[in-house]
DNA sequence: GACGGAATAGAACGATCGTTCGTATAGTTC
DNA sequence: GAACTATACGAACGATCGTTCTATTCCGTC
């Protein structure tokens, strides 16, 4: 019962890891179990079937989206420092190691966004989290005087949501060293308007 | 010669349908060639490879998308009103018919992003011109005095594809029906800022 | 109307997919 | 240390993948 979980945990780190570059479809249970030195069946057995395996992986990023980005900007005073430290972990968490190939949220999204099933359930949930996190911050901002009195705190969050896309777009598939500063040109302008 | 070009094109065009829901590599020769009642070996015969299949299919995307927004909106007067048009046009091709799992542009590049290749050139080529089409929309609207002078056009379009990626994102996986008015709003703000 | 090449079909290929099953080993519990 | 269970393995399953080969059918040209 201890060691299970202990390789169950292996097998989802390098699941991640995997799935981040070649999708959650393209991740292949045979690939995975020889690049861990498993079994194919005793991979298997973990999961009971690749629908679980997905499901779990995905949990798995959550997880760890929200011990990089999300206690981290908690623990940032509420307002205006929060909603910076939010956006300067997420540019970290689109840049984190533990999957070489971009956030798993944002690809798992498009490959998902039209197949009804478990996954796309969980990933829609995941992501309603993030916009109303976002939203929340701002909303906390606006009652401590850092954003204006009207400003409409959802669309805020999703002004922040698509620079995030913009940057993972600029950054991934163009491959543009000034993916950055473009993505903090466009914040620091809706933090200005935010407040103006 | 004849018939073999009308057979290709009506394959592509349901490569096209089937790639924008479940991926360029979820694309498969055996559904796509039973589902419009051809043998595989003779559908397989009209591209040699896989490869040149998603090609292929990547290439009728791009020449579909230049006409439904590239050349209507070069149509449109310079400046602010073509910059408009682009903005329209777009958000259009997102819900093109012909691509029923959404804009196979996105859905590729996120699939691809990772995958050395003549696919991901390809894809990083397309999209480089997207970028850059923007772009110089903006330089002619700063020249016709209709944008601000020192606005940094790149940074513009960078917050267009932004806010397209955004809507995208909104619209196919939280399937909330704000999203259009959440891209429309966005976009105004942005216009607003460059006219300022 | 025969000829020639293009277009399509059919069968089969090895590889890999997710999954099942029976068995051996490793760990935990008493 | 014995008994038991969790964990892992190996072999095999049917299905499907992309691809190859050969044979057939279609169509435009002389």
């Amino acid at each position: 019962m201890r060691k299970g979980a202990e390789t169950r945990e292996r097998i989802l780190d390098q699941a991640v890891r995997l799935a981040s570059r070649d999708g959650l479809e393209g991740l292949t249970i045979g690939t995975l179990s020889t690049e861990l030195g498993l079994s194919k069946s005793g991979l298997f057995a973990h999961f009971g079937s690749k629908d679980e395996l997905q499901l779990q992986v995905l949990q798995a990023t959550v997880e760890r989206f929200e011990e990089t980005v999300i206690h981290p900007a908690l623990s940032a005073p509420r307002g205006e420092p929060r909603i910076r430290a939010v956006f300067e972990r997420w540019l970290d968490w689109e840049n984190n190691p533990s999957m070489p190939g971009g956030c798993l949220l944002i690809a798992a999204a498009v490959e998902f966004d039209d197949r009804p099933g478990p996954q796309r359930d969980y990933l829609q949930e995941a992501h309603r989290r993030r916009f109303e996190f976002i939203a929340k911050g701002a909303r906390m901002a606006v009652e401590a005087g850092h954003f204006r009195q009207d400003l409409d705190v959802e669309q805020f969050s999703f002004d922040v949501l698509a620079i995030a896309l913009g940057y993972h777009h600029m950054h991934r598939m163009l491959r543009d060293p000034k993916a950055d500063a473009r993505a903090r040109a466009a914040f620091e302008r809706l933090m200005a308007e935010a407040k103006a």
